[in-house]
DNA sequence: CTGTTGTTTCAGAAATGATTGAAAACAACA
DNA sequence: TGTTGTTTTCAATCATTTCTGAAACAACAG
């Protein structure tokens, strides 16, 4: 809806249906760049870094930053920002043309590559640096316990029961950071070992996985 | 840094370091939460929302929505809509206590349950939604290939090499989409059967491949 | 029925994040 | 070294998201 799809009537190109194809190419590709977009920004990545990704993505060329920024309607600036991103992440590489100044840009192609590529920068950017807090964090209440350990050791009964309360509740606070610091390193361990640069591994083990839930 | 840990002269617990312990644990409790909180808002989720989950795991026990409010310094909406969301994803539940008309909740405390929770909840709002738009797309050029398909059986020769280009494109077009659609039914299967509600099959998964790779 | 306690909603305020555009920096070349 | 075309930067602006606070609502006790 809310589009007429009998108006077209450009050159037909061998086919039998009713819009012509380079107009129905067109808008596929307009329809993923917005898919893309709306999936990107609910993952926490600008929504034009992900268009920029979709467009160069889906036609699969290489394009220049003006080719962008016509296509999307955006900005030099703007562009110049999200390819650069693009680039960092790993997603998007350098091309050039003989005879020609400019810089084009293409995307890498290979679906798993891209998603490799994706997961282990987030992994770097966000899960690394959580989990160097969460070690510290860890550290503030260790002590506490060591030392708590250390009195029971010493003489049997606790001093009074307030301060007994306050420690169970401390060995649960380090029970509870010591499992999400187990989940967060088990996690990491898995992607280090399956999203590394080199290797296809997640595929791989995407496949073994499929066949042994069967 | 910035923090004076000589200053302090609260009741001694037991241990010998310098600072108090109902402190300490404070000061965990609120690094963590600032922690989950700004690991949330870097995938999409609003701070406060994982602040207050943050909160309620860390604790460990039922809190109402004035504890809430008083600790994370939130307004009463702000608290309610964070805790309703949590409550629709899953990770929080209701808890009632004798002769007390407040609502009080509680975080999952296994991280294994909480985590698939969450991988489900967002595969159900953002990659379904994703996958259904990928199929429309491709259903739009699809037509297109098979009348080039049908066409080039009747008549060898393509009409003009535009025509010919055009169509290649297309083909090029329609396989990265369909490159992009397997991936994602990939992972789609692998997270239904891997994250379902029900099973802890993604821990298992992870033993799995955390052996095989070795 | 009425007062009390607790929860939800929602219009606007505040905060945050994205985008622009123009100037500066840069790179290639003559 | 100057000229030209290209890319990057960044303060100002704009858009979006999040948060607040007060009012509406719901559940219950007396």
């Amino acid at each position: 809806m809310g589009r007429d799809s009998s108006r077209q009537s450009g050159a037909r190109t061998g086919g039998e249906e009713g819009a012509d194809t380079p107009e129905t190419l067109r808008l596929a590709q307009d329809q993923f760049i917005a898919c893309w977009g709306k999936m990107g920004s609910a993952w926490g990545i600008s929504r034009t870094m992900a268009e920029v990704h979709a467009l160069l993505f889906i036609t699969g060329e290489p394009l220049c930053t003006d080719d962008i920024m016509e296509r999307l309607q955006i900005s030099r600036g703007n562009a110049s920002m999200s390819i650069r991103a693009l680039l960092d992440w790993g997603v998007v590489a350098r091309a050039h043309r003989r005879g020609d100044r400019k810089e084009y840009f293409t995307a890498e192609q290979d679906v798993w590559a891209m998603f490799r590529a994706v997961v282990r920068e987030r992994m770097k950017r966000e899960a690394d640096p959580t989990l160097a807090s969460l070690y510290e964090i860890r550290d503030l209440t260790a002590s506490v316990e060591d030392a708590t350990r250390r009195t029971k050791r010493a003489k049997q009964p606790p001093v009074d029961s307030a301060e007994a309360d306050l420690m169970a509740r401390v060995g649960e606070h380090n029970k509870r950071l010591d499992d999400m610091l187990k989940f967060f390193e088990t996690v990491q361990s898995l992607t280090e070992r399956f999203v590394s640069p080199s290797g296809r591994g997640l595929q791989i083990a995407a496949t073994i996985l499929g066949k042994a839930a069967s």
